[in-house]
DNA sequence: GTGGTCTAGACCACG
DNA sequence: GTGGTCTAGACCACC
């Protein structure tokens, strides 16, 4: 799977590769027990720094994204359980982009649909 | 309209005095026409600086949703058009949060109802 | 000859006034000789303080447009004559313009042909 | 490059600099992709504040002149694509300019002389 | 090391 | 009284 960075934009970076490390498992790209290149490895692949890395794994582990183990490196952890506190949380991101998206009067069924759109690009991988 | 910032967060200050005026607009407690307080008194209300309340303003300004009088300081602008382009700018910024629903394995209609939610939340004035 | 400010742009107030005249001589709406409102009448009629015209005439009479009398208020001056030092003040002027447009990957000629379709604008009236 | 502003002078320092790096892009004395100071840096060789550098180059960045790295600081943006929505742009910021010229009664070829010779100027490096 | 954020306080242009 | 500009200095996130 290619990660890549934009570093002109505002997102840091070990948030847009843990992003897309997400985005992968999601899309089904990264399965559960498959490893991750080692975090030297995957630095100079994106050319990196190491620590930058490292914090984006350091992230997705302590999320439940990923293990880490100091002999093989990290993989991708077990499918996830359904987890009834997210739904508070997705609603405290949502707020302030549905808060957006009234104001520039979109319909709430519109905004909906840019939900499943997005969810298919991702199904499709991203593409 | 009351607004209040968490100091302790690691979400910027500006950007959430920001946040809470677009909800403020999009709840409909903030109508189009209607001034805002002075850059100054605002500072002082939620005990902040200045220039903070100058950033969130002119950010808020740039984004369309204020104007800014020479006379007598910042109003709320008219109501903003329907903008096509709107559309992929969301997609984009929803596409980690859909990700990581997937991820938690969330239904992409719990994930629309949750929107639906969000939507009633807002539009109660976030009560 | 109608004169409309815009309250929330950048432009000063006392400057768009002054603009506007300038224009309207240019334009040949406004003749040498001719009276301008007083300085309490136009600002009742655009709706900005007594001060903000006041500044935008005295702008205007520094600069050689108006002549004015404490009795008859101020009046359109004579035409005046060609001032070759003029050619310097203006290239001072143009240079961030014309290193934008080049900026812009604009050709010299359109700009020159924005110019000229800027001049016919003004002789218009303004429309 | 170097660059250098006018302290005394009635237009703001944050904008003599934005103006001095879009003259240097213009002249092609700044390259796409080259670096420029560190804010920090440019500050200290001006003689300024930290903050002004960084309001010119974060409007740079946003009239897409600049990039803003997150690893090595501020680089020159690719060569920007014509945009047609310039030229309305242009004729606006032209209109009082033009307007002053008309009264001044020079001719309006004369100015595209000047136009062009400020196009030269800046060319050769404003020199 | 870089820029981003926040604070504090001053002065000025504008209205 | 309003926002705009500038300065100064601090802390933090990121790399």
């Amino acid at each position: 799977m290619l990660i890549e960075v934009d570093f002109a934009g505002e997102v840091p970076i070990y948030t847009q590769v843990r992003d897309q490390i997400v985005i992968g498992i999601a899309a089904g790209l990264l399965k559960p027990g498959e490893t991750l290149p080692s975090v030297r490895r995957l630095a100079a692949d994106i050319g990196i720094n190491v620590h930058t890395v490292n914090k984006a794994y350091s992230l997705l582990r302590d999320e439940g994204f990923l293990l880490m183990d100091r002999r093989s490196g990290a993989e991708i952890a077990p499918l996830m359980t359904e987890d009834p506190s997210f739904d508070e949380l997705l609603s405290n991101k949502l707020i302030p982009v549905v808060a957006e998206a009234i104001c520039r009067r979109m319909d709430i069924e519109d905004f909906c649909l840019t939900v499943r759109k997005t969810y298919s690009f991702i199904k499709r991988g991203g593409k």
